[in-house]
DNA sequence: CTGATTATTTAACATTTGTAAAAGGAATCG
DNA sequence: CGATTCCTTTTACAAATGTTAAATAATCAG
């Protein structure tokens, strides 16, 4: 009961982005299920092939990876983001990132294959998926500009303007690489900014 | 005639990512028009709202705005390349970017208002759309990794690997930006590497 | 072809950011 | 509560990149 209850409220949410019809409510909801991920636990690991769409439903969840044997976190989700590593889902490639819950978490997950059928029953369907990769994309794009020629001073007071909820809530080691410095730099920064 | 030849070739490279019925071929044909814009000429220029969805058929493009007073080339685009200033048109707000022809360059433009209307009618033209978006969405995926951690010697060499087009057709001092650093960095790099 | 403009490289120095190591703080678990 | 572990800050120094200006090199217009 507790799923369908969340799968409804999601649904809800899905509705706000692109009206669906009960039908096509029904046939997502059909795909939909719950998976909820303790604490530093990885939801995908590193290695395989992106095969399903998540959602966060409720938590935290990041996109990191290595280089040069060093974690970098890319991406940062909460409730209702969509979380994909989207150069192995739509390349179907294995992925060298994986996703994993900061906190405990609940994840909303639909699997890709059955989904992208439903969308030559369901034009909505199609249209909602390509409104959120858009934004996706949107997001993308600038922070893509951000991290072309911001400082680092500038980048992170960016992000304490239009994110304030993940200087709050995320550790400072993941905002370091997500911002693309390292925590020593991070530091100096907080330090200089009263 | 010319301009027909252009928007035959042009709908065959679209249907070479997603089939298209030819009534969805007609369809889009009738909303194509080709622009012809001579060397270092803007296409669009910083401040319009972009409404146009644009197609490199011939030359080269990019995408750049200020920083500081300094310019900033932020996307390159060649032959067959979508080129749009997403966070414009998705969002429909004004853009502080600019599309520029680098060589004289001819575009293929297609109202984007008109475009989607067309989603309605041809679930498939609605498809070929998403699509496109996604590969565009990979693609800045993939730099931002890219942007994030690696060096500046590093970016450079994966440039070279990637896309050596854009080293040999693009002028230096657009790569310098477009890879985040100086054009005075760029020459340390490529005078180091033989 | 020649002068003028534009693009690229080089040099010297300043600034930013990284690295490694240590010290403080905060959270966690028995 | 106390000990352990993990997170964050600080320090000192090294490396990468930026800045400004000047020197070449390439391109373009007349």
């Amino acid at each position: 009961m507790r799923n369908n209850e969340s799968v409804y409220q999601f649904l809800e949410h899905l509705n706000g982005i692109q009206p669906l019809g009960l039908e096509a409510k029904n046939a997502i909801a059909g795909l939909c299920t719950t998976v909820r991920i303790n604490k530093n636990k990885d939801l995908q690991s590193i290695g395989q092939t992106c095969k399903t769409i998540y959602f966060v439903k409720e938590g935290t969840a990041r996109i990191y990876y290595y280089k040069d044997g060093k974690e970098v976190t890319e991406f940062f989700a909460f409730e209702n983001d969509l979380i994909i590593r989207a150069e192995s889902l739509f390349a179907s490639m294995p992925s060298h990132k994986a996703i994993q819950a900061i906190n405990d978490t609940i994840f909303i997950a639909i699997p890709a294959e059955q989904l992208f059928l439903l969308f030559d029953r369901f034009h909505d369907i199609e249209r909602l998926f390509r409104k959120i990769v858009e934004r996706s994309y949107v997001d993308t794009v600038n922070r893509l500009e951000s991290l072309q020629f911001n400082s680092a001073v500038e980048r992170y007071n960016l992000l304490l303007q239009h994110s304030p909820e993940v200087v709050r809530k995320i550790p400072l080691k993941y905002i370091a690489s997500f911002l693309g410095i390292t925590q020593v730099s991070l530091s100096r920064i907080r330090a200089a900014t009263p």
